[in-house]
RNA sequence: GGGGUCGUCGGCUAGUCUGGUCUAGGCUACAUGGCUUGGGCCCAUGUGAUCGUGGGUUCAAAUCCCACCGACCCCA
């Protein structure tokens, strides 16, 4: 086997040039000329798409809409809400010149559109009956990552979508925010076969601006957690300083109530570590470009033209189907180097079809997952085929469920918290008091945050574990990346 | 925020310590032809490198010095 073209590196000895190598190796990614961006490769992108085409149309069952605002916004829109603006100006980009002129104001490259989009929403919204408004964006932001920038988790620019919306009433806002938190969980375990901890960040955590934050947090095999997805509850903190009001039945002015929330690329990030191993990627086949991968065996003195069509007739039958396959009928490449690439890349299910085959009226699929190798009737091949993809995917969901649970523990008291941090890490449920001094001492001491308070509590918790005076709050705590 | 490692064909690298046949070597990839094909076949020929960028020292710089840019890792 060649060592250049495989992954070099084991997942379980150096995990994070593992995650590089495969990012880089199945083409998914790549490292762009400027510092901090990251080139999104045809491979990449079309995963992309899919998880964009899911979620766009959960979005518009839900009744929203898609909009585009610029990339640009005046210094003094983002400067409206002050602590909005004291959160993100440390990673602004600005545009101060255009051409040869200097700006009289200078523009911000957006690193989330609230207060553009909420400039725009104050002159639209004008009757009770404007509301609710739902859009959401697909677009792209940019946060000027100085240090440590890693693909799809930490770049200066990202793909993402993010949803804005205007309620009557809190209760409303309280809803939607809910409902996108349950609509992400859903499609994080059921596509990308995620199990996440669903619950609120605590004020030191929650998104600058908003009333609260909702949020879903992964944990990663090396045992750090990562945020996969957040639903803001913003209240009215950003329609009175946007002057956001409507006229209601009441007669009324009121100021409407406001939620956000996003997703981004870097889901893909979450999918590459959870589910890879020392071959390479692995893909859910829910969120795969390609789901069944048909490779023709051609040998010398063999009916290979026979083969050929064979190959593409099954191809087409699994198409029709409804599943995502592809034919690789490359003449320059051995059986044994396809095998390899596909499984580098990720593709869960792979169908061999050669000489013996033909003559038993048969195929061979391969799993990428277990290894394991299935020969069927060749025309039961599409019905075996989406079974195989259906198991799989619970195989994938099912096995990153019992790394969720092999990387949660329970700490009662600091010593066991910061014991279980140095070893394994993970998530540690543990009590907190409430008080923000004991989540930044832990914070500091510790490198590790409350992740996520989760809605229901735990009752036998009932000491801050920093502290010890009595614990008002359940939290998960890990590293993060 | 603090610390560290590194940058040479598309990828991995030899050469750097000790400046000089380095006119920069190898593997891989790529191209062409042939041969093969159920786990990264084999043979031949060929393409491909402003040695990250800029400056300095020197008769002479991939090699020594300075600055910058970029990538990666670890710790908080």
């Amino acid at each position: 086997m060649s060592k250049e073209i495989g992954i070099t590196v084991k997942k379980a000895e150096d995990f994070s040039e593992w995650y590089n190598q495969v990012v880089l190796k199945a083409e998914l990614a790549d490292y762009a000329s400027a510092k901090g961006f990251m080139v999104l490769r045809p491979y990449g992108y079309q995963i992309w798409e899919i998880i964009q085409s899911v979620l766009d149309c959960e979005f518009k069952k839900l009744g929203h809409r898609n909009a585009y605002f610029p990339a640009l916004i005046p210094e003094s829109i983002l400067k409206r809400e002050a602590e909005h603006f004291k959160g993100f100006v440390p990673e602004v980009f600005w545009v101060t010149e255009a051409g040869d002129n200097r700006l009289g104001e200078r523009l911000a490259v957006r690193p989330t559109s609230e207060t553009i989009a909420y400039s725009s929403y104050s002159k639209w919204i004008r009757s009770w009956r404007d509301l609710p408004l739902l859009l959401n964006f697909w677009n792209s932001v940019m946060r000027a990552e100085i240090k440590s920038t890693k693909p799809f988790l930490r770049t200066s620019e990202f793909l993402w979508q993010e949803g804005h919306t205007a309620h009557a009433t809190k209760e409303e806002a309280d809803e939607e925010t809910m409902k996108i938190l349950n609509l992400y969980k859903w499609f994080i375990e059921e596509y990308l076969a995620i199990p996440v901890l669903a619950g609120c960040k605590t004020e030191r955590e929650k998104f600058v601006g908003a009333l609260y934050t909702t949020t879903l947090e992964a944990i990663m095999p090396d045992g750090k957690a990562l945020q996969m997805g957040t639903s803001h509850n913003l209240g009215q903190n950003f329609s009175k300083v946007f002057e956001i009001k409507y006229l209601g039945q009441d007669k009324q002015e009121h100021y409407v109530w406001q939620t956000s929330w996003g997703v981004s690329w870097r889901l893909i990030g979450a999918v590459i570590m959870v589910h890879g191993d020392d071959k390479g990627l692995i893909l859910p086949p829910k969120i795969a470009p390609i789901q069944v991968v048909v490779i023709p065996i051609f040998y010398k003195d063999k009916p290979n033209e026979k083969l050929a069509s064979k190959a593409k007739e099954i191809t087409t039958t699994l198409q029709q189907n409804g599943i995502r396959a592809f034919c690789d009928d490359r003449e320059e490449y051995t059986p044994g180097w396809k095998f390899n690439d596909w499984e580098l890349k990720g593709v869960p299910l792979r169908l061999e079809i050669g000489p013996r085959d033909l003559e038993k009226h048969t195929v061979t699929f391969a799993l990428r997952d277990t290894g394991k190798r299935v020969e069927v009737d060749e025309s039961s091949a599409a019905e075996r085929a989406k079974a195989l993809l259906e198991e799989l995917q619970k195989r994938l969901k099912a096995r990153a469920e019992s790394m969720l649970k092999e990387l949660s523990s329970t700490a009662d008291s600091y010593d066991e918290f910061k014991r279980i941090l140095s070893t394994k890490g993970g998530f540690i449920k543990a009590g907190w008091c409430g008080d923000q001094a004991c989540e930044a001492s832990i914070k500091e001491d510790t490198g590790a945050d409350i992740r996520v308070v989760p809605f229901e509590g735990d009752p036998s918790i009932q000491r801050c574990v920093y502290c010890g005076k009595e614990a008002k709050i359940t939290a998960y705590f890990a590293r993060a990346y």
